[in-house]
DNA sequence: ATGTTAGCCTGCTGGC
DNA sequence: TGCCAGCAGGCTAACA
């Protein structure tokens, strides 16, 4: 489930791509990739024209830098184009450098999981480079979202725009952090800090651990947030994130890194996944709830 | 306006 | 052992 760490990951892989030209695209799910600043309407399954404007968009483009906003990746290309990429729940990227023969992975993060070679049956997208390195996009549940998107279109790009802030950002404060998820006073703080319009990257694993170290209660409204938790929740938020972007994220079930490796943050989790265990602090059970549609993990001893 | 829910998808898990 | 409902959740659309 790729979150701000684990998005900033495969950013960082996909850093080792700069400088090289597409030489060219198989796309094997239409429904994934779109032209234009909007995601596709459904009406695109009956419809392959815009995997043919993909293709012809992307191919002889040369990436000329990878960023992150929010959970989508930025990929810039030359002349004036770019690569929106969201891999929503099961989305993967992995590169064959120039030179290595094959590439083979374990998909999943759990024992029994087979290591597959490269492309897998979960394989969508494949973009050959000039100097024979490769990117592979698995999404096992299809929900990604691929959009080459013209330079002067990308304002015309809504989910882009309507981001809240880059909660990493330097110039962020507390009082914005605060003034931000004020907007919504009778939101639970949990489904607060998951709105990307308010605070941007931060799901379901990360704003249940950020409020388990802050001691807050996910149900916890909003407007009962005091002064002083919000500076905690703010300084939580922070060294929970870059913590977790220095172990590579977290690998509960299909995230990988651009290496095929898994990201070490889920040694540290403290409640997300951990229903029925001991609370690594009081050895009160984790409790799992659902908020909003989504499940939510707290410690009924720890939190308030 | 705010708030809630279904739908997109497939593979794994747990209960029988 | 095998079957199958239920669950996983980022995001949008549709609705109250």
């Amino acid at each position: 489930m790729p979150e701000l760490p684990e998005v900033e990951t495969v950013v960082s892989g996909l850093r080792k791509l700069i400088g090289k030209k597409i030489k060219s695209l198989e796309i094997t799910k239409p429904k994934l990739v779109s032209v234009g600043p909007g995601v596709l309407s459904p009406k695109r399954i009956h419809d392959q024209s815009h995997v043919r404007k993909f293709k012809q968009a992307l191919q002889g483009r040369k990436i000329l830098a990878v960023q992150r906003r929010a959970k989508l990746i930025q990929i810039r290309l030359d002349k004036d184009w770019w690569i929106l990429v969201h891999l929503k729940m099961t989305g993967q990227i992995i590169i064959q450098n120039r030179g290595q023969k094959e590439v083979r992975v374990r998909l999943m993060n759990t024992p029994n999981s087979p290591i597959e070679k490269l492309p897998c049956k979960h394989t969508h997208i494949i973009i050959s480079f000039y100097d024979g390195a490769r990117l592979y996009y698995n999404d096992v549940r299809v929900f990604g979202t691929w959009r080459a998107v013209k330079n002067r279109d990308l304002k015309l790009a809504k989910d882009l725009q309507d981001f809240g802030p880059e909660p990493l950002d330097k110039n962020f404060t507390w009082r914005d952090f605060k003034n931000q998820l004020s907007q919504r006073p009778n939101l639970k703080i949990k489904q607060a800090l998951t709105e990307q319009k308010l605070i941007a990257g931060i799901g379901n694993i990360y704003s249940d651990e950020i409020l388990f170290w802050t001691k807050i209660l996910p149900t916890r409204l909003v407007k009962k947030i005091n002064p002083e938790e919000w500076l905690k929740l703010f300084g939580v938020m922070k060294k929970v994130l870059k913590k977790a972007v220095k172990e590579c994220g977290s690998s509960v079930g299909d995230f990988i890194q651009t290496n095929g490796k898994i990201g070490n943050y889920g040694n540290y989790h403290m409640v997300y996944d951990r229903k029925g265990l001991a609370c690594k602090i009081c050895k009160s059970p984790i409790k799992r709830i659902v908020i909003g549609g989504r499940s939510s993990h707290y410690c009924p001893h720890c939190q308030r």
